[in-house]
DNA sequence: TTGAAAGCGCTAACAT
DNA sequence: ATGTTAGCGCTTTCAA
């Protein structure tokens, strides 16, 4: 399988290399015989641009690097989904670096996809603080652009879900089902999700008139601290508990279902992120869905941005309004007051 | 941030390309003193070779293409991590393509990345047969294994699970733990898994004496028809329902709870591939362990054996062996007999 | 509109 | 052990 190079193909259609790029590439105006003819010898040679030499001479290799803590954790693989379709649909490919959660292996990987040559990186950051470093030096190399976690201000574009909106909508369906006696467990330290979803929790029951009753536990996003953390708030006697997102909540579910306390009959229990197991928990849990492909739309649109040139410019920071999947981990016991709140704004950019 | 050249370490460590080059790609013996002068220069520009020219020039791009259906099947991204990392360890990149489950779209992909020369696929085939074209032409250009899915025979290394195994181990743990009355929820139509379990099940039901009394039921990998196929089961009153995958089993738990069966007092349900929600069903599921890691280690493994020049020589088949994880969904219910039968060989190779 | 020629940054013959 | 040189396959000036 010797593979046919442009040369062969000028040689075959009586014309010069340079005549036969401008045809495959679409670069310049070429007559519309000789175009023909290219086509034709191109087609009969079964010939295929070598992509190394394009990327070689022409500076783009039309690849992203795609770099992620952990495809393992449940949130990322419908996200790594819609990034690859949409960077395909651009006719980029996708070179993807597993960081095993560890920001060395994540400045590592960096420093390979820029050797590499990609020609942009989009980033799920391993750590709020310690990919900062990493992730600053690549964007000075590359177009960049920061997916689902923020690593800094003024580092690179951002492109997230909006945690604020995400809380209202659960703190709402909440109220207006009844539930007053609410509790929070998230996670503790310093990345965006935890920090943001734990303020918009207080703040919003601040708003709502709520504030002051519930504990607010603190540990990590794992389904072990969901379990550990219900031994914490049952004795408050809570009626609802909000999740910092969809692991902790099941591992609440499963505690309390040991305990024999009924979801959401005594208590309702919320999540957030909307993982693939969301749907199949018992209860099935209500959940606050992240806008996954308008994430990676988004994401992959900023690219392009500033592929396009305007990689100078301020940073961006896009957030994207989630969406409320009520199951039955929330249903109302008996009867329930209506919604009185307004909806929120969808999107916000600044 | 202009790009460091080999020339420019070239001209300030006082030798020539060639050394330079030799030197940091290690290929031929250099003089300490030169080969010092020269990675300090290197060192101090901050020079990163350019691995598109590298590529191009060596025709070896150190990259790999991973083609799988859809990342989004629960039990792929526990495999693409084993992959990505094994072959990073071996400093070959991945390029990812997710197919969308549509074998049009797999084509597409694989020869978007035969033109991008990538040195070799690593394929889990969307389809047994309509796959089949797609990857044997692309097995004419680089070296390709197959991984977890067959493709028709002698197309390329395959490495798999060993599904009949895993269906003894089942079978055995369950007559051993009482079970009599088993019956069978699998899949339709004619991938390896699917054809594999089945057999597997029919043959192993006879050699324990147990065939004749269980439906078998055909329907598709979903956790729908998990929960469709139990109305189907039930009127037979079977103790033990054997099923092809996890998500099949999921489903018929969901089913059984709604209906009011006990599992595993009444039924016990069995599942296949260890996905990270067998763990949190509720009861957590007895299901068949895939041993990815050693999976994508071994692909891996044949991939550099191809690479390494030997891409003639017979077709490999490996297979696996899986190990069974017995969890709530399959305890005994009283009184257990023992386990009377060997352990399987750990491992076939044909 | 087309062709000739100069590289992109690197490796691998071939010399020395 | 090191330097010189010729490309890898393509795009892109620069001329015609």
């Amino acid at each position: 399988m010797t593979d046919v190079t442009l040369r062969e193909v000028a040689r075959a259609s009586g014309c010069s290399v340079a005549t036969v790029s401008r045809v495959l590439a679409g670069t310049r105006p070429v007559g519309a015989e000789t175009a023909r003819k290219v086509r034709e010898a191109a087609e009969k040679l079964g010939y295929r641009p070598n992509q190394v030499a394009r990327a070689l001479r022409s500076r783009s290799t039309g690849t992203v690097g795609l770099v992620l803590p952990q495809i393992t954790n449940p949130f990322f693989p419908s996200l790594v989904r819609e990034v690859e379709h949409a960077l395909h649909a651009e006719g980029r490919a996708v070179l993807l670096a597993d960081c095993d959660d560890d920001p060395e292996v994540e400045a590592a990987r960096i420093a390979d996809l820029l050797d590499r040559q990609v020609d942009a990186l989009l980033i799920i950051a391993v750590d709020e603080r310690q990919s900062r470093d990493a992730v600053a030096k690549a964007a000075a190399h590359v177009p960049l652009v920061l997916l689902d976690r923020g690593c800094g201000p003024g580092i690179a574009d951002l492109v997230t879900t909006d945690n604020a909106t995400g809380m209202a909508l659960v703190l709402d369906h909440l109220v207006s089902t009844g539930r007053r006696r609410i509790c929070f467990v998230g996670a503790a330290g310093t990345g965006s999700a935890a920090v943001e979803r734990l303020a918009a929790y207080e703040a919003e029951t601040k708003a709502l008139g709520l504030h002051g009753f519930g504990p607010v536990e603190l540990g990590d996003f794992s389904l072990e601290w969901g379990r550990a953390a219900v031994d914490r708030i049952l004795p408050s006697r809570p009626d609802a508990v909000v999740c910092a997102n969809d692991l902790i909540a099941i591992g609440a579910l499963q505690r309390l279902r040991q305990l024999g306390v009924d979801v959401p009959g005594d208590i309702a229990v919320t999540g957030f992120d909307d993982i693939p197991m969301a749907d199949l928990a018992d209860p099935a849990l209500t959940t606050v869905r992240q806008p996954v492909r308008a994430l990676a739309a988004e994401a992959v649109h900023l690219l392009g941005h500033r592929l396009a040139g305007q990689n100078d410019g301020p940073r961006r920071l896009v957030r994207l309004a989630p969406e409320l999947v009520v199951r039955a981990s929330s249903a109302p016991r008996a009867s329930s007051a209506e919604d009185t709140r307004s909806t929120r704004t969808p999107e916000v950019e600044q």
